[in-house]
DNA sequence: CCTTGACATTGGTGCGGCTATAGGGTCTAC
DNA sequence: GTAGACCCTATAGCCGCACCAATGTCAAGG
């Protein structure tokens, strides 16, 4: 399997999975005569892990960790591991929901603000009124 | 003033004043005797209403552009261009906050098959399963 | 055989918007 | 006189790739 056709199974890009091999992340495959990389299904496995775990936005370091111990099949330790990584994320998700919807609230005000009112003189007091 | 104070009060940093001013953004400010930069109203008026508009987190470029006009009394332009600049911003963060809300249900599912099934034997499913 | 076009390779820079660090100088208070 | 809080410049680093150039390699069609 050439890095082409694997970046497109598993929805990235041969430019990522060639960083991955270049940052350590990932092992060097096996190179075909002409010099390609050539993936076996262990490869393939193993990326495959790393490219879900990145895709529940964990931090590249963090997935590849945890790919790492998946493929030394210490599963239930990577279970354990993403668990906590889960909770974690999902109460930053959370935040960062919020703070984005303020955002859009402050966002929609101001927008209020710029219709009705006359051109404002100064913009100094962006985001400061009225949203507390 | 000097600038950590300009800082502290605008809710932004030292570091991030001197960036500005490196990059162009914003003009350099009289220095006193010793060296320090030494900011007048006029320059922390101008500040304040780039670091207003960066808290609407609109690119820093924009923000400078808005900030400058606004600073040579074109407010009405600025005005327009804001308006049209947060309807922009509004649709990107809806996606946003969609794309943000799928990635915490995928992770709630996710956990929930961690938590109730016995550990997998691999990841290779994450975030395919049951989430469209 | 030759061309065409789609792949591949290495090695590098660029992005945004700062933050952090190193290695100094300067002011104020005790 | 010295500790600590502030300031200066200059440079490196962050994240996760995207994109570029210059070059090599392959399969299919004429």
């Amino acid at each position: 399997m050439r890095i082409g056709q694997l970046a497109e199974q598993l929805g990235t890009t041969p430019n990522a999975i060639r960083y991955y091999e270049r940052s350590g992340i990932l092992s060097a495959p096996r190179r075909s005569a002409n010099g390609y990389r050539a993936y076996d299904e262990r490869d393939a496995e193993r990326l495959r892990v790393l490219v879900g775990l990145r895709q529940l936005d964990l931090p590249l370091a963090q997935a590849a960790q945890l790919s790492s111990l998946c493929a030394d099949g210490r599963c239930a330790e990577v279970s354990e591991e993403l668990r906590s990584a889960i909770t974690d994320k999902r109460v930053e998700l959370a935040k960062r929901i919020t703070e984005l919807r303020y955002l859009d609230q402050r966002l929609a005000h101001l927008d209020g603000r710029l219709v009705t009112g006359e051109p404002p003189k100064t913009l100094i007091t962006i985001g400061k009124e009225d949203c507390p």
